[in-house]
DNA sequence: AACCAGGCGCATA
DNA sequence: TATGCGCATGGT
């Protein structure tokens, strides 16, 4: 079990399985940097927290007191029981080697707007590239937080743009679909807030309602940004896992979590490219 | 200089 | 329902 603490070393809670470097570099998140003393910072929810590991645990450095209890706890999803988790999911062998090597990943629950968004500027795109564009919306169009920090612009603040003001991002076609899915969002004609409950082909269907929003994306929405741990991406690299591994379909040991499982095997998978 | 990148829309059959 | 192609941009 591993400890969260605070700067002047109070406890904040517990947590087990939880490696910084491996759940916010796994291409669920794109707003997080770690500094050449191995600490890492990034910003959701228009809070900013740094991370610094330690033995035995984990120092945040939050903007103040109750952004634990308020936003952090439920961002890195820290009351999820990832050990017995963990411990169904190798009932397959395949995972439980995923796992072995990336047990430290946890899916976040980010906020469904910038998770939309995100994933809509991810499609046909590589990862650095996609930081980038992300980076320049922020700062572009997100309210300040000081210290040359910027929140994530609202759908809202997006909606009254024209696409062509969006040319700075330099996001090629996916400006057009940011645009729609702000003005989408921000008009209520798609409920993200209600996609963490909604029976989840509804959920899909109501984010595929906006253009450039295919499968791939909504499921990345409903996995990182609204909670849905039965969300299943399939990328490239899973398709190879599918292929390769499961021809046959998804053990039972999956059931309910899929996109969790996902989550490893997509690691594991793209880190040894072996074609 | 082609080819690729955590896809999707659109045309075609 | 199922393929195939083009798409903006930037890095190998």
């Amino acid at each position: 079990m591993l400890t969260l603490y605070t700067p002047d070393g109070s406890v904040l809670g517990h947590t087990d399985c939880f490696d910084p470097a491996l759940t916010l570099d796994c291409g669920q998140a794109f707003r997080w940097t770690v500094n050449e003393d191995g600490c890492w910072r990034g910003i959701a929810f228009g809070r900013k927290l740094g991370i610094k590991v330690t033995d035995g645990g984990f120092v945040l450095f939050s903007e103040s007191k109750d952004d634990f209890e308020k936003v952090w706890k439920r961002y890195f999803d820290f009351d999820r029981d990832y050990a017995s988790l963990c411990k169904r999911f190798s009932e397959d062998d395949y995972l439980k080697s995923a796992i072995a090597m990336y047990s430290g990943i946890r899916v976040l629950r980010q906020e469904p707007w910038e998770t939309l968004c995100s994933f809509i500027i991810s499609q046909n795109n590589n990862i650095p590239r996609i930081k980038g564009i992300i980076s320049r919306l922020c700062e572009g169009f997100g309210e300040s937080l000081g210290g040359g920090d910027y929140a994530f612009p609202s759908a809202e603040d997006l909606a009254r743009l024209d696409e062509r003001e969006l040319s700075p991002l330099r996001c090629g076609f996916r400006a057009k679909y940011i645009i729609d899915a702000a003005q989408k969002t921000a008009s209520d004609e798609v409920r993200l807030d209600e996609l963490e409950i909604m029976p989840i082909e509804e959920a899909r269907a109501e984010l595929m309602k906006i253009k450039g929003v295919g499968p791939k994306v909504a499921e990345c929405t409903l996995l990182y940004g609204c909670g849905r741990a039965e969300a299943f991406p399939v990328d490239v690299w899973m398709k190879r896992v599918l292929d390769e591994l499961y021809p046959k379909g998804l053990p039972a040991c999956f059931d309910g979590y899929q996109g969790i499982a996902q989550q490893y095997l997509f690691h594991w998978r793209r880190n040894f490219p072996k074609s």
